[in-house]
Order: C-alpha cells, then structure tokens, then sequence
DNA sequence: ATTCATAATTATTGATGCAAAATATTGTAC
DNA sequence: GTACAATATTTTGCATCAATAATTATGAAT
C-alpha cells in the first residue's frame, strides 16, 4: 500500500488533481485498459485516501475525455474506436494548422528564434545514429506546444492538450511516433521555413501535411 | 428552500448532472455574476441537496470553463476578457467551417432536406414583422448543431458545445443576437447553396464569412 | 430442465461530520 | 490614530457513514 506523500510546493495542487494525474499516466501506462471498468474502493486503498477526491478526479478525467461515466455504474476507461481517432487527428490538424498561420503572422524575431533552437534540439534527437527516441518525441512534442502557446489562445491551447491526450489513449499511437523520423525532420524544417517567411498560408499547408503524413503512416501500420 | 424533486425519466441523469445543468443555467441567466465566488453551502442549502454532488457538479463546470477553481478559495464563475471572447469566436468558425465543408462532402439527400427544412424554419421565423426573435435564434442555433451532427465527429461536437456556452457568459452575446437578422438569412442562404452544390470549399468560405461577419457586428456594439 | 421471481451481495451515489487553512475581526501597543 | 498580532469565524477539503440501485445467485414453479 503506497500512500500519497504530501509533497508541499510552491503552487500545491488539490487531491483530486493530484489524484488525476496519477491515474492519467496509469491510463497512458496502459496498466488501466481502455475498457476496463475502474475500482474506486481498491484505487482509493492502494493510495490512501478516502473515494471523494478520487471521484472528484474521474469527474475531471470525464472531462477531458479519458474516462467515461456510466449512471450507477461507475468509471470505465474510454474506448476509442479507428474512427475516433481519425476524427480527432483530424482536429488535431486543423487546430495546429491554424496556430501555425497564427504565429507566422504574429511570431517576433524572439518567438521564431525559440522556435529555431527547439527545431535544432529536434534534428540534433532525430541524427541517424543516435537511438534517443525518447528524446525526440519529447522535442516534438515541445515544438509544437511551443508552436500552440505563440500563437496566444489558451482555449485552443486546453483543447489541443486534451485532444492529444484522448490520441495517447490508442495502443500504437504511433501517429506521433513512427519511424519516419527523416521525414518528419523534413517536414517540421518545411514548417519553420514557411513561418521564417511570415507565409501564414504556406505555414497552415505545411502543418496540414505534417499531420497528413503522419496520419498515412500511422494507417500503413 | 425548494428541494430538488426526482423526475423519472428514462434516461436517469445523475444529482451532479442535474446540479450542474442548473448553476449553468443560472450563470446563462447571470444570476451568478462572471467573477463572483461561487458559495457552496448556500446552494446546497437552496437546492435541498449535499455539498458532495455540488462539488462533483462544480468540477464538470469547471472543465467546461464556465467556473474557474481557486485552491483553496473555492469555485468563481468565469471572467471571460474581450480577448477571450474573440479567441473562442475564432475557434468556433475554424470548427464550424470545417464541419460545414465535411457535410459538403458527405451530406446524403435526406441530410440535405433536414438541412433546408431548417432554413425554411428560419426564414419563417425572421420574416420582418415577426418579432418572435426568440424563435430566430433558437432555430438558427438548431441549424447549427444540425449541421455539427451530420459532420459526424463527436469530439467536434463536444468542443463546438463547450465553446458556446463560454460564449453565452458574455453580457452582450450579441455575436448570436445582433438585430441582423436579414443579413444573417442571407448568409444562411449562401451556406445552403454551397451545400447544396456539393462545394466544401465554398461552403467553408461562406460559414467562416457568416462568423465573421457575426464578429463585426458584435464589435461595433 | 428452463424460466421467472425473489433475495442477497456488491458497488455507486449522496449526506454528514471533522480538521485544516484562510480571512476577517478585535484588541493592544506604539 | 495606525499598525501589527492574536483570536475567532468562515469555508474548503477530505473522510466516514448510510441508503439506493443493480447485478448475481438461488430457489420455486411450470
């Protein structure tokens, strides 16, 4: 039995958020299967707390999508089906896509120059050789978070953070990590030259073919 | 106090569904001022019920964005700034375009009919003369989410459906009641010809025009 | 033997109670 | 009179407890 220890910081997080991102990464883990219905009494047992702020923390992950609620009959992990996932990729790209164009009206010289040094770190991750994937979706992913908070909406923001976090739900989601490293290289530096130029056009297309390809890969598996 | 009375019906919401469509309403109706702290025990009290359902009602609010969660202080309605209101306006037509031009794509003759019955609706119900406004805007929201239905994406749904209801704290949500009701019919009107012309890329202009237009005409309030 | 009904068990949902934290209030000292 | 400190009150947050609903198991009747 493994109790919650209290780590006191400098923003201290509720229990019920606390809660919820333990049982996110136990989502992403996979050690909670979509499908599978979600034990309040044992959960609540095995970290040490009482069912209220665990319920409080479903009640979040409901939100966003990780869990589904049934009436009387508790938590269950979402299933999402091929198509699921196509629809939300399909968001995923037309919401980047747009941050894009966004940014490459608006970017400073500062913004493009963080941006530029994340892309570096992204090719430097992705050198053949190198077997640092980790590494390399990590750098993605930042770039393109990166990309999301120029573009100075935070509403798109939260909804592109919860859309990728339903995409982590599927077992390869390997839309974000095939092995098409070389090609997606390829196109993120397609995307920062469009954005270089201030093309927010050129840069929304080269995002849209970003997610393209990544989604024609992720169906060839 | 008017205690909460259980209406069977047959899909069974929970007490925290029903609590929460409440205080939504309540703050729609602004009864619960933007930025005024939400007070638990009074509610509870109002309603008859526990804090417990209030407090898991309060965090499906809070997802929504319709309340904003302070550690330790509490729950507060949304403040939503000009700039907010313009960012979630965005988002809404990038989506709804998008949508627009999906049904483009995919409408079956049947979808198209349900579609047009629809407009005529709307055309019914703005026809000068008639001041059943009420009528107009609840129609044109059903066009709306008729249209997001036949789009097929769920996901798109759920996000169009949050959006609006961060749009609905606005004081002025004039962006769906301004007095152009003429002018909204004829963009309608274009919307339905694009469709029925089977033209996404058509379809999506006149959408992302009709929202834009929308915009002008709520700024210059 | 199979089906329907009833009872028992199990799990969710809602209520109440308690402790900790934050704010407001009051008093005292300078 | 003002500022700071200590106390009191208010309110959140968590835990425990009770009740309701659903499922499963058991038994009886056809």
């Amino acid at each position: 039995m493994t109790a919650l220890i209290a780590v006191p910081s400098l923003a201290p997080r509720a229990l019920y958020e606390e809660v919820a991102e333990l049982i996110r990464q136990r989502i992403f883990r996979r050690e909670l299967e979509p499908g599978s219905w979600i034990d309040e009494l044992q959960i609540a047992k095995a970290y040490g707390i009482s069912r209220t702020p665990l319920r409080e923390a479903l009640k979040v992950l409901a939100a966003e999508g990780l869990v589904t609620m049934k009436v009387r009959r508790g938590a269950y992990v979402t299933e999402v089906s091929e198509k699921d996932l196509r629809d939300v990729y399909h968001l995923l790209s037309l919401l980047e896509s747009d941050a894009a164009a966004v940014v490459a009206q608006t970017a400073s010289a500062a913004d493009l120059k963080k941006l530029q040094s994340l892309h570096a770190e992204l090719e430097a991750a992705g050198k053949p050789g190198k077997e640092k994937h980790d590494k390399f979706f990590e750098v993605n992913e930042a770039f393109h978070m990166c990309l999301l908070e120029l573009s100075q909406n935070k509403w798109r923001d939260q909804m592109v953070a919860d859309l990728r976090k339903v995409m982590k739900l599927n077992r390869h989601n390997s839309l974000f990590k095939t092995g098409r490293i070389t090609e997606s290289l390829k196109e993120h530096q397609a995307i920062m030259d469009a954005l270089l130029a201030k093309d927010p056009v050129a840069t929304a297309a080269r995002m849209r073919e970003h997610f393209a390809n990544g989604l024609s890969a992720a169906s060839a598996i």
